[in-house]
DNA sequence: GACATTTCCGACAGCGGTGTCAGTAATGAC
DNA sequence: GTCATTACTGACACCGCTGTCGGAAATGTC
């Protein structure tokens, strides 16, 4: 029972109950003793404070200190925290100190409890096997959520052939109670998934999806564009016969690299050849095989335009194996600038993607939407620039 | 009994009652009192139904409706939720039962609230740009993550060039209230990292840490013993000019991998030439260079142990630059078994590290420990086992 | 059958915040 | 000066679960 309490129900006893109003503190006629109770807590305060910076900080700070130590309500601290108005700037600047001094953090499970929010935002792989992407994926993210204060959690759904893949997955969705999840290729086109989150009623981002784009909000760059100034700047060096390695056929992504690479050469006016383009798997040893392909073609190609990086490595190997020697007989480049197009031999000339960026984006786009009416309800989108890397694989075509 | 409610009696007694406001509490007389005030929280419950069911009524059962429909108090529901004991066998059949019909799934914020348990295991990353490495451990961690219900969150330590690395990093620890981290390397052995880990009074995990073992708990495997196979594999195919390339001298697995070649060639009365050992950077380029002064020396060596797979393609590339057919004339293996190993050309011999495996048994040797006494306390280290993995790039040397 | 132990279960007080709503002081309008 | 507003602040219920403790029923003991 607290110090007013015990003076509402003094104040009860000796007759100037009259007075009482709905809440036992507030004594019109008594306002001295009001002022005398808070002054106390003041001192009461200071002690305190002095107290826990003396002792061991022992992270067990609450609100509670908090509202104490400043003389407010808990209330009025939690409005400080939350950036909320209706604070007078005098009592928020005292709050905050003291937030600071006692080097105050609240409770994120409280929090939560009592606001609906997790602060915890989900990404969700299918295969963290193409590691490069994951990685530079997660980077962005975590920079994103590092700076709004919220955590990053990953998730995965389990590939088609596992058992109880997106089963796992939605169960991990249900209890997880993140504020929002962004959703990599391939999940971002799976419909399972979508449902999974869907029916969860968590907002989402999707990160370069490539169907039912009005579904949800979603970044992107624009592949087709991209390939194309690659195609051209292989033009521009000279090269007449560009070859394209294509990569699986429901890769939107490849979709998108091939149609600028053909368009590419329509602006040029040049008559597309089928055979110039020749499949591939996005892997190494796809990229490897479609190059011996091209170069026993009777026209063989000066240039190979690789739809992602490590087919283009593949390449490489292929024209080694053939005596080739990149640049200087045969140009090859890549798409993705990856690490392997760095580490790879020559260094690759390649197409940046900004994947982190894209995450990045992704991510601020959730945080932003959880102010207003849920985000999903507005469809947006923002796509991210990709840029053009030089390196060493790329050359005129010999003379 | 609250303060209040002993206002509410002693100004009943005193004959007040007729003044308190009937937004406070409505009592006829004194002893319909306390029935009112129980009877005041139904109302409250009737009112909170209400807008539940108006409300969109998304599946939030709670652990109420579970004890309701199976006419129990909410801890014994807690109770088989937790697999606690003291639950009749017939009791706990009729909660399960309701409680997998209705669907329930309970709060993680209110739990973790009032156990303090947050369901949440941290893995810690310096470079996320260790992208395979990173990947990997992410599988394994989420594997244990999610047989036990917990979720994986990944937080990363800014390198030291950044600015606030290791400060924003602590922070991050401070709020997000982990049940426990898993460090991985390099950030297992960085004394910043690890105060910070221990000042927040989190138990962790470390895998393939390189000192202080007595520390904490740890995941490791032999690299010592994984590299002298992989030189004796070497040498029973009848190599006997083995080189090895190095790591970076401040990287623990490199001295360690070192050493197993250097015991090997020992074990075999080989004098060790130190000309043998060319110095590398674990990056694909470092590989390159260390090999071509390998090859440069006047009795050229008949195989390349490289210290990690990376600088193993590296060599791949050094040796087809010399017109060196790979394992014909020149014998090259790793350490690792990356994918970047299965994307070489030839296709990498190379040692597995259960990377998976090491931070899937992290995790679960944080989760286990969470039962007693905090893990910490107790030292314990787990060892997992390598793999040779025979691939294309090393055959007996040339006649 | 009386009494001591277990076994099983429920009431209730937190956990540490946020949301709601009511109240006071200060300000503006007339 | 009175009354309506506005700005600021506080009390308290509540979020959904776990921990503690105590009571009732079932069981064991002699």
């Amino acid at each position: 029972m607290s110090a007013l309490d015990l003076a509402a129900i003094f104040l009860a006893l000796v007759g100037l109950v009259g007075w009482l109003n709905v809440r036992f503190f507030h004594f019109p006629t008594a306002t001295a003793m009001v002022l005398v109770l808070k002054s106390s807590l003041h001192a009461i305060d200071f002690d305190r404070c002095r107290r826990m910076q003396r002792d061991p900080p022992t992270g067990k700070i609450t609100i509670v200190d908090i509202a104490r130590a400043a003389g407010v309500s808990i209330k009025t601290v939690s409005r400080v925290i939350n950036q909320e108005e209706g604070v007078g700037d005098e009592t928020r600047a005292r709050v905050l100190e003291i937030v600071t001094t006692m080097g105050y953090r609240p409770n994120v499970s409280a929090r939560s409890l009592s606001s609906r929010r997790s602060y915890l935002i989900g990404v969700i792989f299918m295969r963290v096997g193409a590691y490069h992407y994951v990685g530079e994926v997660q980077v962005g993210a975590m920079r994103a959520c590092r700076r709004a204060g919220y955590h990053l959690v990953v998730e995965q759904v389990l590939p088609p052939e596992a058992v109880g893949g997106v089963q796992g997955f939605a169960e991990g969705l249900r209890d997880a109670r993140f504020d929002g999840v962004v959703l990599t290729p391939p999940t971002c086109d799976d419909p399972e998934v979508l449902a999974a989150v869907e029916t969860a009623g968590l907002p989402y981002v999707r990160i370069a999806p490539h169907r039912e784009f009005e579904r949800s909000p979603y970044v992107f760059m624009d592949d087709r564009k991209a390939a194309r100034e690659q195609t051209l700047r292989l033009w521009n060096m000279g090269h007449r016969r560009i070859a394209f390695i294509d990569g699986p056929a429901d890769h939107g992504s490849a979709t998108r690299r091939r149609q600028g690479y053909i368009e590419a050469l329509r602006d040029r006016g040049v008559e597309l050849r089928p055979e110039w383009i020749a499949k591939g798997e996005f892997l190494s040893l796809s990229g490897f095989d479609a190059t011996e392909r091209l170069l026993a073609l009777p026209e063989r190609p000066t240039a190979i335009f690789a739809a992602n990086d490590e087919m283009a490595v593949g390449a490489l190997a292929a024209a080694a194996k053939h005596g080739l020697s990149v640049p200087r007989d045969l140009s090859v480049v890549g798409f993705d600038d990856t690490p392997t197009a760095e580490a790879a031999w020559p260094r690759l000339t390649t197409v940046h993607q900004p994947t982190a960026e894209m995450a990045e984006a992704a991510v601020e786009m959730l945080i932003d939407g959880f102010g207003d009416e849920r985000l999903r309800a507005r469809v947006a989108a923002r796509q991210l620039d990709y840029s053009l890397v030089q390196r060493d694989s790329a050359a005129p075509p010999p003379a």
